[in-house]
DNA sequence: CTGAAAGCGCTAACAA
DNA sequence: TTGTTAGCGCTTTCAG
């Protein structure tokens, strides 16, 4: 009769299935279990089921320095670019038997603390959808060797694997766009310039305007991927005097806000203003008006992140390199051709 | 000199500080710190900083039985209810130096099984926003002794501590609103009546329904909680030759859902037909109409559940209670008064 | 206040 | 194919 005070252990299952402990380990291990003779198989999974017996991880993870977990650094959860991407991840570890970690590092707790303290539980690898274009924490992950996958973001040495968008492709989609519609003249709000998605498609914005043969009609730099900071971020280009029939935002929130303050100017999105964002978020199709926008696949981002570390902690070569996912122009109702006889004025 | 090949240990940092390592594993814990001398400490504290040692949880765990993790269960991560409630929840786990373990089970994975692979990680409990009405699995954990706390959802028997909003208030607060704008005519779409938030709101909607003397003015149950769901029940509804002049819904997706559907058949919201939702979730603000809705504080509830446990794990009496939040209503443009002549009608 | 000893549960290495 | 031995790094006794 095994203690039913506290969970079972190998060497209940042993004891009752008769054979050393050892063998019971390498019974229920898929990966050994055929150095054991079928009969004993047996008999060790019929005890383990009666047992209701559980590998205490934790014992592993001391014997074999492999916790089966992985960290994920998230900026805010509720921006709703992240959940996508966290399901991806989830998804690739949970197929593999892993853990996914996550510290939400918007509020309380800096990125550098969660870090250090999944390393403390020993997770194998961290993927961080938090760093900047130069990180010191990411640097310093580096040094120490740890196993790192940067998600949506890269940085600026490029030294890290990262699986991102194609940022710049995404602004030149949406340049396109506004061009092959008839807009000469085009402003654009980024996001936090700190940030490689806030470079980067502004960096695509100069250069798929330049394609076109045109000069940028406005810009503001908008402090925060947020309705509010998009807000702020149109009532400056207005109060700058800048004179355009369409803004290509860095980010659909900034779009909203940015369509928001148009309107409280008594500017009519899309005759007046043609409005264009960037992630294609659930719902932004049904705002008013619905949205025109750049697709960008999160969760297949967050998959192949969690595929790149795995491969990453097998050893597989190659996995230093960088993935980057196509995103697609998803055309609604607020672009529009600009007001006639406006696109060419001023 | 440490071998610098892998990281620091207790040991490692006992030599360097010229202490024995069970001395300097009580140096390191704030709570054991105080037996023993303020010179010792400062050398071990020392020692530690310049080795860059973290205590290897693994083997804490494996020693003490504590891992320092709780498991989440979500039905979809991408469903916008369910972040801000991981949120709460990490930031009320991290700030006690727990982290959360998250499975998401709406894909490949079933909650059982993520449930079982949580249990080998040895989490200390489990919060679960998965749960069905009758739940086995919940059933199960609560006779192995597992530390369960519900989120979002309740079972039927009450017997398990849950943290919940009030939803049959909340389809009072939606019906007091339709009420007093002038409506008598009202049908509902209720959410799953397998899971306590469709069945609740159901018994809300008919207990308000006849606190004002009104009869449901029609009734369809939406499959999921989701947009699709929502269309479908609306032209059921529809179909069923019922006549109202408002439809209360379970969700804000089957809301929006709902109001696609009514548009496709030519109704106006809220002219012809005002829609409320529930839960208030992002970008309902923005949508067209702006949608009228229920407030859930899903922060708070995520925060309160993970206290709950985290109080409950330390021994502390009354934590198998359920709490339940006061939800509140927003009202916006897809409420308003019945057309005229048509309230009294039919 | 500090040290010695023991052992949590598991698996790698070696032996039979 | 199975068993023996050892030890991962930590913390909890128990002794001094």
């Amino acid at each position: 009769m095994p203690k039913r005070s506290s969970a079972a252990t190998l060497t209940d299952i042993a004891l009752q299935a008769q054979v050393h402990k050892t063998t019971a380990s390498r019974a229920l291990d898929p990966a050994r279990r055929h150095m054991v003779s079928p009969e004993v198989v047996r008999r060790v999974e019929a005890a383990a089921r009666a047992l209701n017996y559980r590998v205490n991880r934790a014992a592993s993870a001391l014997r074999t320095g492999r916790s089966g977990t992985v960290g994920v650094l998230l900026p805010d959860i509720t921006n709703p670019v992240f959940p996508p991407i966290l399901r991806g991840i989830e998804q690739a570890l949970a197929a593999e038997g892993f853990f996914v970690l996550v510290a939400d590092t918007g509020n309380e707790q800096s990125p550098d603390q969660a870090a250090d303290r999944m390393l403390a539980q020993r997770v194998e690898g961290l993927i961080i959808a938090t760093s900047s274009l130069h990180d010191p924490l990411v640097e310093r992950l580096g040094q120490d060797q740890v196993k790192v996958v940067l998600v949506n973001r890269r940085d600026e040495a490029g030294s890290m694997p990262a699986v991102v968008s194609d940022d710049m492709l995404g602004m030149k989609l949406a340049v396109d766009h506004l061009a092959a519609i008839g807009h000469r003249r085009i402003a654009h709000l980024s996001g936090p310039l700190g940030l490689s998605t806030g470079a980067l498609r502004k960096a695509g914005f100069e250069r798929a305007m330049a394609a076109h043969g045109l000069t940028p009609a406005g810009f503001a730099e908008c402090a925060a991927y947020s309705c509010e900071a998009g807000e702020a971020g149109t009532r400056h280009l207005l109060r700058s005097g800048a004179s355009f029939t369409a803004i290509a935002a860095a980010n659909d929130l900034i779009a909203l806000g940015s369509i928001q303050a148009l309107q409280g100017e008594g500017l009519r999105v899309p005759q007046d203003v043609s409005v264009i964002g960037h992630n294609d978020m659930p719902l932004v199709d049904r705002v008013s008006p619905p949205l025109t926008t750049v697709r960008i696949l999160h969760y297949e981002m967050g998959f192949r992140a969690a595929r790149l570390l795995l491969d990453s902690l097998r050893g597989v070569p190659g996995t230093t390199s960088t993935v980057v996912l196509r995103p697609e122009l998803v055309v609604r109702a607020s672009s529009a051709p600009p007001p006639v006889g406006k696109a060419e004025r001023a």
